[in-house]
DNA sequence: ACGATGATGAAC
DNA sequence: TTCATCATCGTA
């Protein structure tokens, strides 16, 4: 069962769509071939009063995709070298994006993009196939408790929501491939 | 444990 | 126009 996943799926609250993201795949079109991972690690972002979250400030140049309806990247530089891969979700002019953190098999969100690829030129673009990275539903399904929620990395600036459980993680996601 | 490395936004 | 601040990684 592949399904690629279509744009109502990410037009929903970011917490909503973070739960059913992971098990997911990420599918990254490079001439011709097709790379595709299992999303294991991600962070959500959410709303205007979210310190943690760059659209804190308010809408700014860099942070518009979050402004968008769900179903576009927002992609950023970050430390001078690494771009962060961020789906946007929920509605228009509601700020809300999930940060990809981690891959089955590739961890680290500088490392995902620098392997598949990914830069600037995403920011902005819908998932789709058209856009040469999109995400598939492959059938498999997640168990609740194999979903860890743990506070954000690298936001400790961002006062009371620096403790916030707003990053999920799929334990044993070797063991999903497996049954796959 | 720390340096690399540059866009961003806010202050001046 | 300048400057501090980073949603990190690789080498040590």
């Amino acid at each position: 069962m592949r399904k690629v996943l279509q744009q109502d799926f990410f037009c929903k609250d970011a917490f909503f769509v973070a739960e059913r993201l992971l098990g997911k795949f990420l599918v990254r079109k490079i001439n011709g071939k097709e790379l595709a991972y299992m999303i294991s690690e991600i962070e959500v972002y959410h709303g205007f009063e979210d310190k943690a979250s760059h659209a804190s400030k308010g809408k700014t140049k860099r942070n518009e995709p979050m402004f968008r309806k769900g179903g576009v990247f927002y992609i950023y530089l970050i430390y001078g070298m690494y771009y962060m891969l961020n789906i946007v979700t929920d509605r228009n002019e509601f700020p809300s994006a999930i940060l990809i953190r981690g891959l089955c098999t590739i961890s680290g969100p500088g490392r995902i993009t620098k392997y598949l690829k990914i830069d600037k030129s995403f920011n902005g673009k819908s998932i789709s196939k058209d856009t040469g990275l999109w995400i598939e539903d492959r059938g498999i399904k997640i168990k609740k408790d194999d979903i860890e929620k743990t506070k954000r990395v690298g936001i400790d600036y961002a006062e009371d929501w620096a403790e916030k459980p707003y990053r999920f993680l799929l334990k044993n996601c070797d063991d999903y491939l497996k049954k796959s």
